[in-house]
RNA sequence: GGGCGGUUAGCUCAGUUGGUAGAGCAGCUCGUUUACACCGAGAAGGUCGGGGGUUCAAGUCCCUCACCGCCCACCA
């Protein structure tokens, strides 16, 4: 950009503040502006008190930030999440509201070990077990203090008005203690028990995964349709004919004629080497129309068939292990499952027992982290039982009383259903009841190292001690933090499913378990706020934790956005290369613009779209506010004005109303939770209204004769900026507050020295 | 299979209780006389996915069809 003739220059002598002379340069003042708020520490609802700004008593707003995951860096959808978030917080706390943020960051367990021996492995070639427990933990602690810097210095320059001291991780100390805390009171009521059920196993990643990480991939199978031998009556079809060997029934529909009269008849078959005995059964989940309307029932290795097996009292051999190898003897003995399903289908042409081979699609079950295929295994793990009632001590959740008996299951639907808590985007409350209604046993155990170990202990030796309860095997075990004993006991290996201990987190970062003034004061919290992405995970894992631990909500109001797309609307994905970096931009366009053009647009629960050229657009409107405050300076020089506090509540001319109407329609649609209206009914004023038509309306009057005439405008041009200035704070904090700290006292008035703190106009 | 969204200007989307179709970006024409060319003025552009219904009046309410997308379940 060209330097002018300085002699061409207006304001050669005058005493506008030289930032002004020269465009908005985000730039140089963000970060500045950033260390002016961090350092005064307002972010802390507590110093805000000291100070006068907030009374102690004035209504309270609290929020707790999702954690992101500390295995990344920012992306455009938690930029989103943060923009809405600071939004809503600058804007509650410049109302003089109690308003509390807090950060925190997540250990997310699984992909970040996963993340962290994919490097050892890429880069020295050895697996976590070469390494062992303890230095992999090592590894990961150091991985994770590296990117958590990164996170934090990106979460400041969004301009998060985050209470820093009150900052939490998941895994720290705190946390750690809060969660094993919980693991034994859940334990104690009974609500979690360690059972021998189906889980999804992940041969790839070696551990349990929960329902909500698989990830269904549509594939060619071949479905063979056979008998188990010459006699045997009834022919079934399979994809996984190598699971065939742990069969121990054949189902049919209890109203299909064409098998009603073998029910209940046994056989005796050699199939592959391997000896069945199969019973014929009749069972209402059978499909009549499917293949042959018979399954061979595998009750160890299908979910379905594991519930067939415990309707009929079946046994459930095992045939397959972790390592998705076969556990039989004969000719399938140690193969991959792959390998073996071919073995099965040689043998059956060989004995003539195929009788057809169809091509069909099927839905894969893979594993979100690893991509591998899950294998169906009956192992013993740690469980949440969700239908079991339990004795609700005291409750301040509507619709249930203090002393009552309730499930989980029921304390999540009646939260909701009663309206303690609010969706406010209503088709999410739909999902999450339907969630809710269908929700399973809980596995909460993972065979990973990394994360809130079980608190869990074993030994083999007996031991009179009344804590002490039998589990199988014949070895003692007790739940506890510590051992009964410092030796001779060893603690659990797996680890807590991570939300788990995220779906504690409302209460943990305010002091569980210990009964903190934080926790009476902001618990349950004003808000959630996150991506609807995570609803099922952890929304409704915290309505589940808080309602178990306080008998209270977490949150009264849920607020779920959409994902952050591309200009076209497309998935922001590796593969495309349409990933716009939210540092970068701001470094090109100041985070201001970045922030509001995140939120231009979006509506709650719906899928919103970024791209430069938007970005670019809201950057010019930030040096438009830049360049009306030069314009409102030049026009006020030695003009004697007056700004109090007060001016606006009483409106005494058209223009006052119109603002007064303006920060109406403003507070509306934040009541509304459409901040996304709110900036652009600001957007508007300022450029349309304010800038295109108001100061082209003064440049006459201010050249004018008439004295009183121009002393009128030049107070409503004073007190115009400082009101939008206010109101646009939220949305773009750092221009507002750069102009902010340059503009002179006499126009300044008695307001607050940072506009952070600054009183929100009152109408 | 079950559920839920969406379809409005070239592109991306608003449109609150039914009352004369809106914005941003792109594009077109013109303009650089001092807040801002990171600007201003102006014009153009839509039978609101198709069909039917209710109504004095429908982008908005109801029915139906088509297409796109998402979530859940999952057939062995």
């Amino acid at each position: 950009m060209e330097e002018k003739d300085s002699n061409s220059q207006p304001f050669q002598n005058s005493s506008i503040p030289e930032a002004f002379l020269k465009p908005y340069a985000p730039q140089e003042s963000e970060h500045v502006m950033y260390a002016l708020w961090e350092t005064s520490r307002y972010f802390n609802p507590d110093v805000c008190i000291e100070n006068g700004v907030t009374k102690a008593d004035a209504d309270i707003f609290s929020i707790v930030l999702p954690p992101p995951n500390v295995t990344g860096t920012l992306h455009m959808g938690s930029a989103l999440m943060l923009a809405i978030e600071d939004i809503l917080v600058r804007y509650h706390r410049m109302h003089g509201t109690r308003t509390l943020w807090i950060p925190g960051t997540d250990s997310a367990a699984i992909a970040t070990q996963a993340r962290v021996e994919k490097e050892i492995q890429k880069s020295e070639g050895k697996s976590r077990h070469d390494l062992g427990r303890e230095e992999l933990l090592k590894r990961i602690d150091t991985f994770v203090e590296d990117n958590k810097s990164v996170m934090l210095a990106q979460m400041r320059s969004i301009g998060a008005s985050l209470d820093w001291s009150r900052y939490a991780y998941t895994m720290d100390e705190k946390r750690y203690h809060a969660v094993m805390e919980a693991f034994v009171r859940m334990y104690n009521a009974g609500l979690i028990y360690r059972g021998n059920r189906i889980v999804n196993w992940d041969p790839k990643g070696q551990t349990t995964i929960s329902d909500d990480e698989i990830v269904y991939e549509e594939r060619k199978a071949k479905l063979y349709t056979f008998t188990y031998a010459i006699d045997f009556p009834i022919a079934i079809s399979t994809t996984r004919l190598e699971t065939k060997v742990g069969d121990t029934a054949v189902a049919v529909h209890p109203d299909d004629e064409r098998y009603k009269h073998l029910v209940g008849t046994e056989y005796d078959v050699v199939f592959c080497d391997v000896p069945l005995h199969i019973k014929i059964i009749a069972d209402a989940s059978v499909e009549k129309d499917f293949g042959t309307g018979a399954l061979g029932v595998t009750p160890a290795h299908s979910q379905l068939d594991w519930e067939i097996a415990d309707r009929h009292n079946l046994s459930r051999p095992a045939v397959i292990n972790e390592y998705a190898k076969m556990t039989v003897d004969g000719r399938l003995g140690g193969l991959k499952v792959t390998d073996a399903r071919e073995k099965v289908a040689e043998w059956l042409r060989e004995e003539n027992l195929l009788i057809s081979v169809e091509e069909i699609t099927q839905n894969v079950s893979t594993a979100e982290r690893t991509g591998g295929i899950i294998e169906p295994l009956p192992k013993l793990q740690w469980w949440i039982d969700v239908e079991k009632p339990f004795v609700m001590k005291e409750s301040h959740i509507k619709g249930i009383t203090s002393g009552q008996e309730v499930t989980l299951k029921e304390l999540m639907r009646i939260s909701a259903e009663q309206g303690d808590v609010k969706f406010v985007t209503e088709r999410f409350e739909k999902q999450y009841l339907h969630w809710a209604k269908n929700l399973r046993p809980w596995c909460i155990s993972r065979q990973i190292w990394f994360g809130h170990r079980i608190p869990v202990w074993y030994r083999t030796h007996t031991l009179n001690d009344e804590t002490i309860i039998h589990a199988d095997n014949a070895v003692e075990m007790h739940v506890g933090i510590t051992p009964p004993e410092p030796t001779g006991w060893t603690q659990d290996p797996d680890v807590l499913d991570t939300w788990f201990s995220s779906g504690l987190w409302t209460f943990t970062t305010l002091g569980w378990p210990e009964e903190t003034a934080d926790l009476k004061t902001y618990h349950p919290t004003t808000l959630i706020e996150s991506g609807y992405d995570i609803l099922p995970f952890w929304i409704a894992r915290m309505i589940l934790m808080s309602g178990f631990f306080l008998g209270q909500v977490p949150f009264k109001t849920i607020y779920l956005h959409g994902l952050v797309r591309d200009g076209q609307g497309r998935k922001i994905s590796k593969s495309l290369g349409n990933n716009i970096d939210p540092v970068d931009m701001a470094e090109k366009y100041g985070m201001d613009a970045v922030r509001v053009s995140l939120i231009a647009g979006m509506v709650p629960g719906t899928d919103s779209k970024i791209s430069e050229e938007k970005i670019r657009g809201y950057k010019h409107f930030a040096n438009k506010l830049w360049n009306i405050t030069r314009f409102v300076l030049t026009s006020v020089e030695g003009a004697d004005v007056n700004h109090t506090i007060s001016l606006l509540s009483t409106p005494h001319s058209p223009f006052y109303a119109e603002l007064s109407s303006l920060i109406a329609l403003v507070d509306t649609h934040f009541s509304n939770y459409r901040i996304d209206l709110a900036s652009d009914a600001l957007y508007h004023y300022v450029w349309d209204r304010f800038a295109s038509e108001i100061i082209e309306e003064s440049k006459p009057l201010l050249n004018g004769h008439d004295e009183e005439a121009k002393k009128v405008r030049q107070q409503e041009l004073c007190d115009g900026l400082l009101c939008i200035l206010k109101l646009l704070h939220p949305f773009m904090p750092f221009v507002t507050e750069s102009i902010w700290q340059q503009l002179p006292l006499k126009i300044r008035g008695d307001e607050r020295e940072l506009l952070m703190v600054a009183e929100w106009p009152k109408i």
